[in-house]
DNA sequence: GTAAGATGTAAACGTTCGTTTAAAACGAAC
DNA sequence: GTTCGTTTTAAACGAACGTTTACATCTTAC
């Protein structure tokens, strides 16, 4: 708390903007929650980022610029690797995974606000948010979609697809709100184990991509 | 539209907050929105609801009633069928998928309140809607981990619970925009054909279950 | 020291929110 | 036709919202 006063306004303001939005929805999250959080200004919003929806806009773009280059710097290393042949599922797999689940892992024992916030996207119903989202995940969805199909050709598009938006939404879910997974679950599931649920979801999920290989699913 | 002015006032104002909260989530959807669509008096919504709370939760419960029941029957149905041995897991799942998958089809083509309302559960902030749409479920989660622990009794209790997870999380996902899933994947995801949503669904999750039938997983 | 530009603040703007009140309109019973 | 309980309505309440304004306070340069 002390270390918090040492920061910019804009830090501040980015910082207690996350966590409430976190804890209430962009739409539930009010301007004035924030700025006694950060212990600023109602005016200082206006003076930095110029409305509610250029704070919500740079609270998004601070977190999710820095995944999308993670997510391409680890497909990229990925493929490096693999020296120009097709990546196994499972390292696709894991580039999807691994970045949001790092990100979750680092987060303050208690504080899930960047988890929450990226689990919050999902379902987020404000029309501008979500163009916002949009534009801030293109190419990502279409460098994994093309990775998949360069594992699997014999995979048909569609199932493709179903199979990566299924995983997206496993992941957006789990993010979301860990603290209920961990409850309702009576502590089995827990995402700060950021192997462990790494190792879940690659098994859950490469045997249902693996099943594609030979061609598209019958009966 | 004419037949909506036949309904009762309740029941236009239900179906008016399904509708708005689908499209502006819980916080975003405002009374007087609502009773606008509903064509009431805003004090009738204090009259039949008592509160905006109240309102919320009969709209939660009015559509997540039934979809429990039809939860339980298809399970129970299944169970019937077995004679008392395992369900195997596609069975399972069907149960777990039918139903709303069902209830998003049924819902008018352009309409997808439904759908858009039981996806956007995922990832509620608000604690009060949270706590009504656990009690809404509870049971329903628990039916499903016991006919799994029968099915794959080899399968460690906390591989059963994720892989839950992570069905429920691609369920949510899927349904909660399914125009959004339709434009970004070109047409291929459409989720009003129910069987084909369904059987990838099936083909996908059923190999990452059937992997635990020998124990955990390895590595 | 002072001028100038960047940064911070207090106070108010008009709007919309959830909620309440008190009275009007209605339908059935006698 | 009057009474009584139910349903509907218009109007207002205080509070909270996003936003703007005008004014203080700093920092830096000359």
């Amino acid at each position: 708390m002390v270390r918090r006063a040492k920061l910019d306004p804009q830090a501040r303001i980015l910082d207690a903007a996350e966590n409430t939005v976190a804890e209430l929805g962009f739409a539930g999250a009010s301007l004035r929650e924030i700025v006694r959080e950060a212990r600023v200004n109602l005016a200082t919003v206006y003076y930095y980022f110029g409305s509610k929806r250029g704070l919500m806009e740079a609270v998004l773009k601070r977190r999710f610029g820095p995944l999308r280059e993670e997510h391409l710097a680890l497909l990229r290393e990925f493929e490096a690797a693999a020296n120009g042949r097709p990546l196994p599922v499972e390292k696709i797999l894991e580039a999807m995974l691994l970045p949001p689940l790092r990100l979750a892992a680092k987060a303050p024992a208690k504080h899930h606000a960047v988890t929450r916030l990226i689990g919050r996207i999902v379902t987020e119903p404000n029309p501008q948010i979500q163009e916002v989202l949009r534009t801030q995940r293109a190419g990502i969805r279409i460098a994994f979609q093309k990775a998949l199909q360069r594992s699997l050709p014999k995979a048909p598009l569609a199932d493709l697809l179903w199979r990566m938006e299924f995983v997206w939404g496993a992941l957006g879910f789990v993010l979301c709100n860990p603290h209920k997974l961990e409850v309702e679950t009576h502590g089995a599931c827990d995402l700060a184990k950021t192997n462990e649920v790494l190792a879940e979801m690659l098994h859950f999920f490469s045997p249902g991509f693996r099943a594609l290989a030979r061609g598209a699913a019958t009966s």
